[in-house]
DNA sequence: CTGAAAGCGCTTACAG
DNA sequence: CTGAAAGCGCTTACAG
């Protein structure tokens, strides 16, 4: 592999000139620009990204911090990943994707080797083993997930609470009076997956204040599991017009169950989910949704990330809490209730 | 951040000994070993992931092109990247995740600018440009996906003809003798994944030697094209009994497809899919189906790919090109076809 | 506008 | 068993 000494040495300069020729970060004669090119070319160079991370203290590479978890819907994370490497690109930046099930190790790992220059943390918890890490590393940090202490941090949510107001307040206002909520697995929950009972607290509270009934269960992210548990609920409470689903795989399976019950979607039962667009249409989840916005929020964690590393903020500004709002994607699967 | 030269100065040694004391190389003193130990514990010291690369031209990290594109389905890539991201890090290594549109050019780059020790490809289309640029490159390379010219890679794929074949041969012996394939969007062929014909041509030379019907059609990845096109099959061939769907958003849009036809399975219509169990059971698809293996596949890429790297299989050794043996999950989704 | 030199933080022959 | 030194391939003050 050609170095930068071998382009000089062919364009007649030495390796400074080369360089600063290839950098632009000082004056250089139109002659010897046009030697380097041509140097380039012949021998096919490209720097060195470990030396030259070496020199600069910069990798151009920022880590994603995934995790798969059994019991979590592991689908929708690809959503965010696509939002968080399409933004790294753009950047000009790769990513490194970290997902063993110890996010703590993978995290210190990757920031004290200094293989990149910043993390996007994904799925966030409540109180996230992850951050004291985080913030003792010297890279600056986005969190997709809001945790308990957002110090040192810039965070990226999707509104839950307003998302469980909204779904309440839309099914209220077409006249029901008894809802159900299908959250995440309740492991999610123990594990410290805030944005389920987020929603799932702010449903409550509005259906409290319209004085209508909530009704809220956990489900499991799998089949066959997912599917009895969603008949169970509605044996339970058959008096129930309004489904709230905040759990894809829920979702996934409802058609089935209904079907196997002979109801149907708005005429016996209302139902409002809580995913993306783009996932609706590939997988054929036809009710109305809030949209959760994935791509968006990754690609607003890389942009303030970004920020931070390339020091366009100082690191005492302060950092950002930002929410993205919920937004009700209409699929017609909602109306009056049955009497 | 501490260096090694830090480390060398608080155990009171060379930078080489301390060197050598961490990774073993050479037999160091008791006393020596435990002084460096400590020093490195005190100082929180992790070696910089660039000068080591620099110093032994092994980055220990693996390029993981894959690309999601717009008329394919994507959430499927999700799980060849879980296997080929677990079993990189059992073996010490992590990923760097390229998914620019233009695969050639982020190939190119991390080749080029050595950030990885190798690299897999996934999907990988049956002239893919991505091969002559792997094939100049000086790291191996391991595919995912079968293209027409195998020299110089390692290649996993699943066996697409057999997997054809099994889905016809089972059909026929349960007595049908008109089936229909739905295969993935036309678009794909075209840019050359060559799996969608490889099941194609095998399930239709296989219902050519049994003497029985196969309608073979394209539907699309995403709603609301793909139900409708659904729809259009079953109006067209009314005598249809037995359906293949080797097309993921298919399989996931046929419940409602036939909830609305008043069809039920087995008992109007026997259905088989293509995708992996671990799919099946998130995405409620209710469908007897053959195992993809996408966690295999990745698996088996990876530890193919660290035996080149490491050198365990000299650069001459033969290149492998391995099928995986699809095997039919029973969802009881087929049955003798309905008279 | 250009060059010689130092330095980034490692590893590893070479010498003892 | 240990140390001094060279070298990996860059970038960037420093000097002219």
């Amino acid at each position: 592999m050609a170095t930068i000494g071998d382009v000089a040495r062919a364009a007649g300069v030495s390796r400074s000139t080369a360089s600063y020729a290839l950098s632009g970060k000082r004056s250089i004669s139109a002659d010897v620009r046009r030697r380097v090119e041509e140097a380039v070319r012949d021998l096919g160079y490209t720097p060195n990204a470990g030396a030259r991370a070496l020199a600069t203290s910069q990798t151009m590479v920022i880590g994603l911090l995934a995790q798969f978890l059994e019991d979590e819907f592991a689908p929708a994370m690809l959503q965010y990943i696509q939002g968080v490497a399409n933004t790294a690109r753009e950047l000009g930046y790769d990513i490194l994707l970290v997902t063993e099930v110890d996010g703590t190790r993978g995290l210190r790992r990757v920031t004290d080797s200094r293989m990149v220059d910043g993390v996007v943390l994904l799925n966030v918890a409540e109180h996230d083993d992850r951050l004291p890490i985080l913030r003792a590393a010297s890279q600056p940090g986005a969190l997709v997930g809001l945790p308990a202490d957002c110090t040192g941090v810039d965070v990226f949510d999707l509104d839950f609470e307003e998302a469980g107001r909204l779904m309440v307040d839309d099914l209220h206002r077409l006249g029901h009076r008894e809802l159900a909520l299908v959250s995440q697995p309740e492991h999610v929950i123990e594990r410290g997956g805030a944005y389920v009972w987020r929603l799932q607290n702010a449903a409550a509270e509005a259906a409290r204040v319209r004085g209508i009934t909530l009704h809220a269960i956990f489900a499991s992210a799998h089949q066959p599991d997912v599917g009895r548990e969603l008949h169970d609920l509605l044996d339970a409470h058959p008096g129930v017009t309004g489904l709230l689903i905040n759990n894809e795989a829920a979702a996934a399976a409802l058609p089935t169950v209904l079907h196997a019950r002979g109801l149907s979607v708005p005429g016996d039962l209302s139902v409002i989910g809580r995913y993306s667009d783009e996932f609706a249409r590939t997988f054929s989840l036809p009710y109305s949704s809030i949209e959760s916005a994935p791509d968006r929020l990754g690609r607003m964690a890389v942009r303030q990330l970004v920020r931070r590393i390339e020091g366009e903020v100082g690191p005492d500004e302060p950092h950002v809490v930002r929410f993205v709002s919920p937004e009700l994607v209409d699929r017609r699967s909602t109306g009056a209730p049955r009497r």
